[in-house]
This record gives C-alpha cells, sequence and structure tokens, in this order.
DNA sequence: GTCTATAACTCGATAGAC
DNA sequence: GTCTATCGAGTTATAGAC
C-alpha cells in the first residue's frame, strides 16, 4: 500500500491534475515530472490521454460510490447520511483548489471519448439515485418538516448545489463559499 | 449592428467557444476559421490570449448584470424578477451545449490572468448581491412563506444552484436537467 | 517496463511587407 | 488592419534499444 505501483502512480497524479486544472489543462509532461518516470513511458500503461482519463473517472466514481454506500452502513439516519454526503464533498474540495472531478471534466466535454462521457453520466445517476433514496427515506415527499418537493426533484437540485458550492469555492479558491452556499440546506437537515 | 466589426466578431466568436469548450478548449486558430481572419491578424486587436479572455468576461459580466438591472425595473415583483433569473440562466444553455462563462473559465482558474480572476470574482459578487436584494424584498428572512433562512445564504445558495444545475444539463447535453435540478426552487417562488 | 530519440503536429506569438 | 512567413516551444504518440 505504501509503495504503489506505477499504473496506480500516474492515476493519481493524473486524477490531481485534471481536478486542479481540468483535462486540457495537464500534460503527460507534468505526470512524468510527478511520478517520476518518462512521458514516453506513461503511453505503455494508457496508450492514448483519452484512456487515462476514461481509467481514472471509472475509478473515481468507484471509490466515491463505495463511500456513500458504506455511509448507509455505517451512519444510522438518513439525515445524518445526507449530512456527511455535503461534509465529503467539502473534503474534496481541499483548500478551494479541487473540483470534483466530473464537474472539472464536464466543462470539456466535447473533447472527451464516449467511453469517458459514458461514466460520467453513470455516476451523476448514481449519485442522483443515492440521494433520492435517501431523501426517500426522510419522507419528505409527503411535505414533513420544512421540505418542500419530491425526493426526485430534490436529490437533483441536492447534487447541483453541491457541485455549484463546489465551483464557487473555486473561483476565489476559498472553501468558505462552499460553505455559504450549503448552509440553508445544512440549517434545514439538522433541524429535521 | 448587422456587420459587427472584427474586434466585435472576435469576442463572439471566443465568447463561444469558451463557453462550448473552456478556455484551453480553443485557439487563435478556431476564431481565425470562425471569423474569417488570417490568425496572426488576431493578435493586432488581442496581443495576448489573456487579453481576450479579460476582454470577453468583462464584456460579458456588463451585459449579463445589465439584463438583470432591466428586469429590476420592467418587472414588477421581486418574485417574479427571481423566477425571470432561472429562466435567464437556462436560455444561456442553448441546448445543453453552452454553460455560462464564469462557469467555464472557473475550471481553469489557475492558469488565468490576474486581470481575468478578478472579472470573474466581481461578476459573482455582483450577481449574489442581485439575488440577495431581491430575496430581501420577499422578506424571507423572516420566514415568511415556505423559505428558510437569511437572504444571504439563500442567495448563495441559488447562485450555486443554477450553475450547478447548467452542469447537469452540460453532463449529457440536455437542457431537461436544468429544470429537474430547479424544479424544487421555481414551484416553491411560484407558490409564493 | 522503461529508456532515448524523434516524428508529426499545434500552439501562442512576432517580424515585416503591403 | 490584414497579410505571409516563420520562430520556438509545446503537445500526443510511435519506433526500437535495453
Amino acid at each position: 500500500m505504501t509503495k504503489a505501483d506505477t499504473k496506480t502512480k500516474l492515476m493519481n497524479a493524473a486524477e490531481h491534475q485534471v481536478r486542479q486544472k481540468g483535462a486540457d489543462g495537464f500534460s503527460y509532461s507534468d505526470l512524468s515530472a510527478e511520478v517520476g518516470i518518462r512521458k514516453a513511458s506513461i503511453h505503455y500503461h494508457f496508450p492514448a490521454k483519452s484512456d487515462l482519463l476514461t481509467a481514472i473517472m471509472a475509478r473515481y466514481a468507484k471509490e466515491v460510490l463505495a463511500t456513500l454506500d458504506g455511509y448507509a452502513d455505517q451512519i444510522p439516519t438518513p439525515r445524518e447520511q445526507l449530512i456527511a454526503f455535503i461534509a465529503f464533498y467539502r473534503s474534496a474540495l481541499e483548500e478551494g483548489r479541487k473540483l470534483c472531478l466530473c464537474v472539472a471534466l464536464t466543462v470539456g466535454r466535447d473533447a472527451l471519448a464516449p467511453e469517458t462521457r459514458q461514466e460520467i453520466s453513470r455516476f451523476r445517476d448514481a449519485l442522483q439515485t443515492w440521494l433520492q433514496t435517501r431523501l426517500e427515506q426522510l419522507s419528505c415527499g409527503t411535505r414533513t418538516g420544512n421540505w418542500v418537493g419530491d425526493p426526485q426533484a430534490i436529490g437533483a437540485a441536492t447534487l447541483a448545489l453541491v457541485e455549484g458550492a463546489q465551483l464557487a469555492a473555486r473561483s476565489t479558491a476559498d472553501p468558505a463559499r462552499y460553505d455559504a452556499a450549503t448552509k440553508c440546506i445544512l440549517d434545514r437537515l439538522r433541524q429535521q
């Protein structure tokens, strides 16, 4: 675990770069410097850049969804699970310098390979389903507490909110902007 | 008005390109093809690419804020002004293929010139102030209707929501995802 | 698996004619 | 203002030695 193999090191470096600078913002040369391998050697592991992007997006989706499923097991109430979700997206910022991988990739969507796009779509759908399930358990659909709307609509809004809040934080490299944008929904969850 | 001068044509083309592909996703070569001028000639109008990016961001901010101030004059109630704001961000999508310019630029923020970053910050602050003013007029701070929270927090959340909703639409090039993500807040505004 | 070397291309930017 | 011509550096990607 302490010494990752080269392929893993490359994926770690690539994910870091994309989330900080976007898919067009880094090159094999950057990875070469970060990992300590000649840039031509990277092509042995990932023949084309699109292969690398697809691989890191697939891994990212798997890891994030595993984390969220862990919340479902370890955290007792859907209310607290949703609070943990918002905190998780907060922690992904790392001082306001990073974004969720799928946000970082979405801006340059036109230039992505079809397989990469598909990974992004699947991930977003899975995220929204996860949120929707928790919201259904809150039975907010029947206007319990101070919620309005059906779980599907609230799920879509919640996902948009945390991604938008990440952008806000990124705009001035200040995580406090994430907190400001998510204050309302967190207060509402805590009151419930 | 029908025949824009070259400088304006270049800015129009650049804005279109950035909002569709990001700052790193287009080149002077693309502009050359779109406007019908040799790429070396572009440097006469905008010596460096950063000059062009700063110019289109400044123009974008001015135009959008003028539109919103127009809403304040022409639309009677703050409630309807806010609904118009959400519709405006919807119209900016253009079939799910475009983003708000400041969202498109924020991902690659690290590589932007300081002047461009400053234009983005100023614009975001002005947007949030505009939203906050409308929300104060709704007197939602005192928990009127089914709102919760103070105008400042709701303003930050609303901005994050519409920007996140644009990303959702972009993820599958489908504007319906914008509608899904903004359904809750629109319903709440309409009920009020 | 990693290396050197390089092909083939695109990028932003400049010089100077007209 | 727009052009041709070009520079130097960057990019992804490949070939072949070790």
